[in-house]
DNA sequence: CTGTTAGCGCATTCAT
DNA sequence: ATGAATGCGCTAACAG
């Protein structure tokens, strides 16, 4: 493999002038640079990203801390991942994903190993311990969700208390007086994971505000689990006609359930999820869904760890983005007119 | 951040002795040892993983090269990805995402930069010319897929010949007369994707072998195209019962042209999914389906890298895996069983 | 505009 | 069992 050194000697210049030429931070006279650049073409070369990194003290990858499979990754989450990487890629960044360290002290044995220039974060509580630690030690990282206290760090996340109380109106809109909220799992609400806490409040501020009952219960991430406490709320609320759903496994549970219970989605009873719309559109039947946008989330969370790499903002950022309610219907009909 | 001379210093030792403290691959004395661990507790140290790639030629560090976006990513792709990264993580190795690149000459240069120590290949085509590019330089790379010829290569694969015909034995058992096979799209069967032209084959010679007549179309991924592919369908092969769909998203659109059509699934019409197991779970009505092992594929295609690289293997393993079949009921008595 | 040189932090060879 | 010294391939400060 050719280094630098190799392409310096065949061009004839010196080594230092080979890196000018490629990183363009001094001058160099058209004659050398060709030279230079023809060289590289003959010998096939290409910078060693290690050694780059080491002299510079920038490795250009980013890093996003992925929680790990066993908790149950949703279709959302490797949305963001993608996207993210896609965005990463398209700055010139690598792209380094790191299963979620089990421990605070693995997080900080990551940010020093010198691999990544800075972190996204994911799945973030509203008191999380890695974004103390991250923000006392200086490291450069951003989140996809948000904590309660937010002060100087950048975050891109979905207002999920609009999202929900979107929802909300929706239904009571369509004459619904009792509704149920299927949240995700009692132990993610416990831990404060933000989405979670943050839709029950919108939950129960919107039903009140729209003078509506409202029954908000948590199903663990299976179809198993929404099909259990989806049988238990029909017997205990006879007249719930309508639920929010945010998320996948438990909805389908839900959706056997009420079939079970010679209910008919969504003739009989209606959903709203709130799900990505590639999620959404798999659904059968067609629901109607607060579009969770996923890729724009994973999308900005990687653009804004870069600006902040490239010393291109000087104060954070933080996106609080609010998603639309698409009404869909379960005929192909629908399909014609989506074109 | 300390630095193994700081470590050095502090424990009065040569930076060398650090180096082999952590390395073991010399005998230090046992009070030697603790002096250096103590150093190393006190001053927070963790080692720098470019310097050590560079100095090492070893990164421990493995990419997977993954199929852009765009082209409409697949759960499946996703779950091969995320196990991976998992393995890798497990084994001491970090695990760098990078975006398919466009062109061939973009995946050499990723092997020239001194990233990775290999590379993990998906979406694999009967003839890939990454794959010779790669095997041509010898570049230590894994395939999760498999081409034509694999000589020298390591792999993991599904037996899609065996899973289509599978699904096809389990329809003729049913009593299914003609059948469909909702392939993926043309394009992909003209350039050759493993999974489409292997399914096909496996298509045309189980229902030559079950004397029923079988017909195969391709559909793009998407619920638009396999809602209108099906509605061709019915109209030109009015005695069609039962389809194989190897698809989420053109699944959705089958089913709902079926409906529309007044056919119930699976009352009226059997549809078997080839799909992974945790997809196949969030389709209503619930469908038998062929198992797609796709997180065991992405745990195999990582740890048979790993091997090559650790020179644990001084031959390719080629492991192509079969899929089994699972019944589903759309019925709630399903979860009890299945529990 | 270009060349020389000193590190970046570590692994490893050569000494002892 | 340990130290000293060299170099991995590159960036950037220094020198002209």
């Amino acid at each position: 493999m050719a280094t630098m050194a190799d392409i310096a000697e065949r061009a004839g210049v010196a080594l230092s002038t080979v890196s000018y030429v490629l990183s363009g931070k001094r001058s160099v006279s058209e004659e050398t640079k060709q030279r230079v650049f023809r060289a590289i073409a003959e010998l096939d070369y290409q910078p060693n990203a290690l050694a780059r990194g080491l002299a510079s003290r920038r490795t250009r990858t980013i890093g996003l801390v992925f929680p790990s499979l066993t908790k149950g990754h949703s279709e959302m989450r490797m949305e963001f991942v993608a996207r993210a990487a896609e965005v990463a890629a398209e700055h010139g960044y690598a792209f380094l994903l790191w299963t979620a360290p089990d421990s605070d002290l693995e997080l900080l044995q990551l940010t020093q190993q010198g691999r990544v220039d800075g972190l996204i974060l994911m799945e973030i509580r509203l008191h999380d311990s890695r974004v103390d630690l991250l923000k006392e030690r200086k490291y450069p990282f951003t989140m996809i969700g948000r904590c309660q206290d937010n002060d100087g760090i950048s975050f891109v996340d979905l207002d999920f208390e609009h999202a929900v109380a979107t929802a909300v109106a929706h239904l009571a809109e369509l004459g619904h007086r009792q509704i149920v909220l299927l949240n995700h799992s009692a132990e993610l609400l416990e831990v404060g994971y933000g989405p979670s806490v943050r839709s029950l409040q919108g939950f129960e501020r919107a039903v009140g505000q729209h003078g509506i009952a409202g029954v908000a219960v948590t199903s663990e991430p299976s179809a198993q689990s929404g099909y259990a406490v989806t049988q238990a709320l029909l017997a205990q609320h006879p007249d719930l006609s309508a639920a929010i759903v945010p998320q996948e496994t438990a909805l389908v549970g839900m959706i056997r359930a009420l079939n079970d219970a010679g209910l008919r989605v969504p003739d009989d009873f209606s959903i709203v999820t709130l799900l990505s719309a590639r999620q959404a559109e798999l659904v059968t039947p067609a629901l109607t869904s607060v579009d969770f946008p996923a890729d724009e989330m994973g999308r900005i969370g990687a653009e804004l760890l870069i600006q902040q790499l490239e010393g291109q903002i000087d104060r954070p950022i933080q996106r609080l983005l609010r998603a639309n309610l698409t009404v869909r219907h379960s005929s192909g009909a629908y399909y014609a007119r989506s074109r």
